[in-house]
RNA sequence: GGUCCCAUAGACUAACGGUUAGGUCACCAGCCUUUCACGCUGGCAGUAGGGGUUCGAAUCCCCUUGGGAUCACCA
């Protein structure tokens, strides 16, 4: 049997990272076993529609790399894939189960309902008592049709019996049983005329032949709902695999609040798709237990749901960013070109040289969690220093040291070449020659050539910025006398 | 509260019923060094508790405790 499988969010605003991590094993599902991923739009709940909702859900998949076979922009041969689109199926389902009298119509009113609840009774708890609401039960058949012929309004409730256990296989989980006997009567098509979840999402996985659901673990108590309704239309039941949450610090399921959970958000920051993806595989499972990167094709090779964890996960930024430092490291600089030069052009003003970008990117990468970090531990590397560090300047500014820098810049005037190589050698000797270490005399050339005290290799940076600028703020520096603090 | 799910260090995880319970983040120390990082080495820290089953339990079973999810004409 062909392995189908479907990421069904609803569009009610962005693409949530749990969301995200439930795209993306269903996605390595798919592709480790030469099967289909279906993108489904579950748009039924018409008061929380949120304008390009789609949108954004599509562009985060995109961004994050996750391909889908079939969706609302990818035509396939059992669409449509937004539910809004497909009533006239899910209604005539509905009246199927009526039919069979596995369902029934209902006509209460919202308080009614309410009220009833706030009053338990003996058999159905606080359940909906179809024995003592108004519908098609209690109402009999003839003046079912007649409310019906008016034009009320009224929904389809799934019929409940009492005392039955229902039993399903959860890859990850195992066997799960649930009595009949705490499954409320369901609606099942609201009066608004569109399928609630569990109607629409079961017509939507037989008739788009899902042969696996893989989704989130808050849907582990309804799936009973789901079964009995599989049951009662005679279809075959999918393979059920129910992942664990992504969790907040404080465990509970991960939520705004405590930060961001929008992938858009992460993306806007500056986290690496391929670092995103990483680390989020990687909450709930592991291949191999021994490390912590794993390409794409590696964690398709290796998914198996068997071995998916049944406990959530906590969402740990620090690790994260870990994971981030660890790509930032061994990025092809054509990856980050935009971002950097985007940030440094807004920030500084200027568009870039990118062969420039690329010398300080190599720089300062491992020295940073974010590319945008290095226009800002780096500033001096795109324009004037603008500020000084006076308590280095202090440390390191010794009595002497202003003769030693007006030779030292007589030195690199006369540099050919001016890169590390050259640097290091001629400024050690020139070091040596007055008796001197290397160590004494770096450090006021860091004070005058980026005004800080940390920094990448001194003559790795001289040689990015060139012999002219380096020469010039040296002796900006001393004209100005701005070790005189 | 009912129902369901879960339980290896602060966090993410590995471990055919047989390992000195392994790796990673974080944290601490040291090394490297041209500052800061990176890197390297070492360290701290764990099978929630109690009963079984078994020659042997992190692993299987039961109970307790703890945590979570869910109980809508939301998904």
């Amino acid at each position: 049997m062909e392995v189908r499988v479907r990421f069904a969010p609803s569009p009610t605003g962005f693409l949530h990272v749990g969301g995200l991590r439930t795209a993306l094993y269903n996605y390595l599902f798919a592709r480790k076993h030469n099967g289909k991923m279906i993108l489904r739009i579950e748009d039924t709940d018409r008061t929380r529609l949120v304008e390009n909702a789609i949108d954004n859900l599509i562009n985060s998949l995109k961004w994050a790399g996750i391909e889908y076979n079939e969706g609302p922009d990818k035509a396939g041969e059992y669409g449509p894939y937004i539910q809004s689109e497909r009533l006239d199926i899910y209604k005539k389902y509905a009246l199927e189960l009526v039919e069979k009298g596995l369902a029934y119509y209902a006509f209460d009113t919202s308080d009614e309902i309410e009220e009833m609840r706030k009053n338990s009774s003996e058999t159905f708890g606080t359940k909906y008592n179809r024995e003592a609401m108004r519908n098609q039960l209690t109402l009999g058949e003839d003046e079912t049709k007649k409310i019906l012929a008016s034009g009320h309004d009224f929904v389809i409730r799934l019929m409940v019996p009492f005392d039955h256990e229902v039993s399903f296989n959860d890859i990850i989980r195992g066997e799960v049983k649930v009595s009949t006997n705490d499954i409320d009567d369901q609606v099942l098509l609201k009066s608004d005329g569109f399928p609630t979840y569990h109607l629409a999402n079961v017509v939507d996985d037989h008739l788009m032949k899902i042969s696996h659901v893989i989704r989130g673990e808050e849907w582990l108590p309804s799936t009973p709902k789901h079964v009995l309704l599989y049951n009662y239309f005679g279809w075959e039941i999918p393979k059920f695999a129910h992942l664990p949450l992504l969790l907040n610090k404080d465990k509970s399921k991960l939520s705004k609040r405590q930060g961001s959970v929008a992938v858009e958000d992460f993306r806007e920051k500056g986290y690496l798709k391929d670092a995103f993806i990483n680390f989020i595989a990687l909450l709930g499972w592991n291949p191999t237990g021994d490390r912590e990167i794993y390409s794409l094709d590696e964690l398709i090779e290796y998914f198996n749901l068997e071995k998916v964890n049944k406990g959530g996960a906590v969402f740990d930024v620090q690790k994260l960013d870990w994971v981030n430092q660890q790509y930032l490291k061994s990025v092809n600089f054509n990856e980050v070109a935009k971002e950097i030069s985007l940030v440094s052009k807004e920030k500084f003003g200027k568009l870039y040289d990118s062969e420039f970008l690329n010398k300080v990117f190599n720089l300062f990468k491992e020295r940073v969690t974010f590319v945008s970090e290095i226009t800002s531990i780096a500033d001096y590397m795109f324009s004037d220093i603008n500020e000084f560090d006076k308590d280095y300047i202090q440390k390191k500014w010794l009595p002497g040291t202003e003769e030693i820098v007006i030779e030292l810049i007589k030195v690199y005037e006369n540099c050919n070449n001016f890169e590390h190589d050259e640097l290091s050698s001629k400024t050690k000797e020139f070091a040596l020659g007055l008796g001197k270490k290397l160590g004494d005399i770096i450090h006021p050339i860091r004070i005058m050539i980026t005004g800080k005290s940390t920094g990448a290799g001194m003559f790795e940076t001289m040689e990015v910025l060139g012999k002219t600028e380096c020469l010039k703020r040296m002796s900006y520096f001393i004209q100005n006398k701005i070790y005189d603090v």
